[in-house]
DNA sequence: GCCAACGTTGGC
DNA sequence: GCCAACGTTGGC
């Protein structure tokens, strides 16, 4: 199993939001940068576990818990909508460009883990969330460093 | 709203 | 294949 943190923002589309989404389950639709695609495709199982993050917001910082819940990535279908905002004229149904993993909440954490608290932490010092000019939305987390973020957020 | 950092595009 | 121009991300 693997680990993971995904951002978000929460204007957009929230760990609230997943949480009241039809069986608390939503298609991660609109990733369209290549190296979160791979990750996606090649690296992601179901029951691989999220840390969701908020981005672009007031406190930025880890919320909470999702869990991939697709066996596997598949087509995000918004690439080929002309009125969606992800439309990729690019992309076609033999040869898709994007895809897409299902996502299910989990867990919201007793008290959000920000991205400052994240900052001060040593044993968190290597996380890429805090790394300079980091922007991938998408990014593995080890296994020590997903731990220590539940612990501090209250969450076993 | 600003702007640094980074990814993508497209002319050559 | 280079690289300038442009668009996006995301913290502040």
């Amino acid at each position: 199993m693997r680990y993971w943190l995904m951002k978000s923002e929460p204007d957009t589309f929230s760990l609230d939001d997943l949480q009241s989404r039809p069986g608390q389950k939503e298609p991660w639709d609109g990733i369209r940068n290549y190296q979160a695609r791979n990750f996606m495709r090649d690296d992601m199982q179901k029951g691989d576990q999220v840390l969701f993050y908020h981005s672009n917001c007031k406190e930025p910082g880890v919320v909470g818990l999702a869990e991939i819940a697709s066996e596997a990535a598949y087509p995000d279908p918004t690439q080929f909508d002309s009125k969606s905002d992800y439309f990729d004229p690019k992309a076609t149904k033999d040869k898709p460009r994007w895809l897409l993993v299902d996502l299910r909440y989990k867990a919201h954490f007793k008290r959000p883990v920000t991205l400052s608290q994240i900052r001060e932490e040593p044993k968190l010092a290597d996380m890429l969330v805090i790394r300079k000019g980091q922007r991938l939305s998408i990014q593995p987390v080890e296994k020590a460093h997903y731990e220590h973020i539940c612990k501090i957020g209250g969450q076993k």
